[in-house]
DNA sequence: TTAGGGTTAG
């Protein structure tokens, strides 16, 4: 089988540009100068104000005489102009211990500048050797919690053992581990976990935390379990941080009702859930699609007396933005306020993509201008504007907030780039498109799996124009090329394009959940498109039984059954209900069970735009119609087929059940 | 002595 990669030797589709791209992107126009011109009212003035600081938690003080729906009597602090060691705490006590620590502070000072100059190597030693002020294990601490390079935190640790009189103690080992967790530098991290018991410096369960956390957020829930295990095992009892750790790593992976459990076992252990477990147990809850329980829980927790932080209230509110309901966004929003919060930037941003997706785009570039008052824009809020404006097919006005972004001193990031190649594909340009993915690659940022994602759906999309996106997905670079490029012919049994797709999804291990389903939506959809049906419908069955769709077939009660297509593509939709229905033909024939009920829930489908135009719906309802699917007349939901019963049962008994995807 | 870990946006 040949498909447009070349597959089977010819690779002359892809490897020789068929068009000549040359020069930039388009000009600029319609570039928002005059947002980029406003300067930050905080921008080179210090930070010491004496009111309209943050206390301790985050709220503001003398919030309840002031009015917040004005956020001009704000003069408060921009986050850009706190300094890195702004964070640190002083000692606190007379004004003695004040020197102190402002000594103390200034060693911390010397050492972080020194290090965050230059790379590791032995020019640093020898500057490090030449440094008067010599400094104790906590001060030591404090300059590594700065660091964020892990090879210099390194560098500057050992170097650190090497001086005389000076010993690590548990708090900066754990540091330590807890940066090369973050870098996934596992092998180091484990050596440094040894090497504390060697040196009488027992880890704690910080230490174990950091690592379980490590782990967790790097994918590999295995390791993150089994360190559980270790730790208890060793005798360590986990505490809140253990279980809010493990409930977010089980809940991002798609094991919700693992999380749910480790939730249940928490409380079980007579540890309450505090300000953290509620804050992740909603977002868990509200991002498994289950926003009513999550709602219920920032209730339960408000009535248990567990005060939500701006962190809680951005979570729920924008799960209430994302399910659109925008009277409880407003109400949410406003409780915040009086609860003593002032939004920062992601609460702005939650405020900003609702108006973007509702078609506001100018009341969302007030809502920036309003942000601004308060906060020195970054990466990601320029790159929101960005992307609503590509979405909304406005190129120039996307590249003209790129530009702004730029003019700003801040340098432009992987998804801001893949928003703003996303704009060009839409409306076709593939010469500026090029553009934008060289100008990437020239700046050093590495083409993501959603670069590549969205490459392969336009290629898929616009057939006239294969041949460009194909050399666009080569340039990239991306493991997932490789994956296509190198994918056989399905023996009989597919048990080589399975081997391909485990190997491949491993590859892709630590990628979060969504882009993983992303890209595998993209390929099957991309396969099945292209008449590679058998490859789309193996390499679907890899990709549940990996769980990159843990929400797509599921038992909803005793013989009910659930199968969810909704956030698929065409193809992806088309691959997974037919598989799934195959599977039951399969079971039936094995164990003689038969689900009582199936729901098929479509939605409206991903790409739809238009409530009830969606192309997956009716690829489904097509698919079921032709093969003659018992349909059960559901009242209410025209987005759901549901087959029931001994019609259903007789159905599934068909042969051609378990062909339905090569159709 | 002081301190350390976990939750949100693209």
């Amino acid at each position: 089988m040949q498909n447009d990669f070349g597959k089977g030797g010819s690779r002359s589709g892809y490897a020789k540009p068929t068009q000549n791209f040359s020069g930039p992107a388009a000009a600029v126009s319609g570039s928002p100068s005059q947002v980029r011109n406003q300067r930050h009212p905080n921008q080179g003035h210090s930070n010491y104000h004496s009111n309209n600081s943050p206390n301790s938690d985050g709220r503001w003080a003398g919030v309840q005489t002031r009015n917040f729906s004005a956020p001009t009597v704000y003069s408060g602090p921009s986050d850009k102009s706190q300094g890195p060691l702004g964070t640190i705490k002083g000692h606190g006590g007379g004004p003695q211990s004040n020197l102190r620590s402002l000594k103390s502070l200034r060693a911390v000072e010397q050492y972080y500048h020194t290090l965050q100059q230059m790379k590791w190597g032995p020019m640093t030693e020898h500057v490090l050797d030449n440094l008067r002020c010599k400094i104790d294990v906590f001060q030591a601490n404090q300059v590594l919690k700065l660091l964020h390079d892990h090879n210099i935190a390194l560098g500057f640790f050992h170097w650190l053992k090497r001086q005389p009189g000076f010993k690590h103690d548990g708090h900066t080992y754990t540091t330590m581990i807890g940066i090369l967790g973050q870098a996934k530098q596992f092998g180091t991290m484990r050596k440094l976990l040894d090497e504390m018991s060697l040196v009488n410096c027992k880890p704690t369960v910080v230490t174990y935390n950091r690592i379980i956390h490590a782990y967790g957020r790097a994918n590999f829930l295995r390791e993150a379990v089994q360190v559980f295990e270790e730790m208890e095992g060793a005798g360590y009892e986990p505490d809140r941080v253990t279980y809010c750790t493990l409930i977010d790593i089980h809940a991002k992976s798609g094991y919700l009702e693992v999380a749910m459990d480790l939730y249940g076992r928490m409380q079980e252990v007579g540890l309450s859930p505090d300000t953290f477990t509620y804050s992740a147990m909603v977002n868990c809850l509200g991002k498994g699609g289950q926003l009513a329980a999550a709602y219920k829980l920032f209730c339960e927790m408000i009535e248990n007396g567990c005060t939500p932080n701006l962190v809680t209230y951005n979570i729920i509110i924008a799960l209430q933005a994302k399910a659109r309901n925008y009277d409880n966004v407003v109400k949410l929003y406003r409780d915040m306020q009086i609860a003593g919060f002032r939004p920062d930037k992601i609460t702005y941003s939650i405020v900003m993509e609702v108006l973007g997706h509702c078609g506001h785009l100018d009341e969302a570039e007030a809502v920036f201008l309003e942000m601004r008052r308060d906060w020195a824009p970054d990466e990601p809020v320029y790159g929101l504007l960005v992307d609503l404006w590509g979405k909304a097919g406005n190129v120039d006005k996307a590249l003209g907030w790129y530009h702004a972004m730029l003019q700003d001193g801040l340098q432009p990031n992987v998804p801001t780039c893949n928003s703003l190649l996303s704009a060009f594909l839409k409306l076709n340009r593939f010469q500026d498109a090029y553009s934008v993915l060289q100008n990437m690659l020239a700046q050093g940022l590495v083409p993501s799996l959603q670069t590549y994602t969205l490459l392969l759906s336009c290629c898929t999309d616009a057939h006239a124009s294969m041949g460009l996106c194909c050399q666009l997905m080569a340039i990239t670079g991306h493991p997932a090329h490789m994956f296509l490029l190198y994918l056989p012919d399905a023996e009989p049994g597919g048990e080589n394009v399975r081997d391909h797709a485990r190997y491949f999804l491993d590859m892709m291990h630590s990628e979060d959940r969504e882009s993983k389903r992303g890209i595998m939506d993209a390929v099957i959809d991309f396969l099945h498109k292209s008449g590679l049906k058998e490859e789309a419908g193996f390499i679907w069955e890899v990709a549940a039984q990996k769980n990159v769709y843990p929400d797509s077939v599921r038992e909803k009660s005793s013989s009910y059954w659930l199968i969810n297509l909704h956030l698929m593509s065409e193809g992806t939709a088309v691959t997974a209900l037919s598989r799934t229905l195959a599977w039951f033909h399969r079971q039936m024939l094995l164990m003689g069970s038969c689900p009582e009920r199936i729901d098929i829930v479509t939605g409206w489908g991903r790409r739809s735009r238009v409530t009830g135009s969606s192309l997956v719906r009716q690829s489904i309802e097509k698919l079921l119609h032709l093969f003659q699917f018992p349909l059960f007349a559901a009242r209410g939901n025209t987005g759901c087929f549901v087959g029931c019963g001994e019609p259903l049962s007789q159905w599934l008994h068909n042969p051609y059940v378990e062909r339905m995807h090569l159709l």
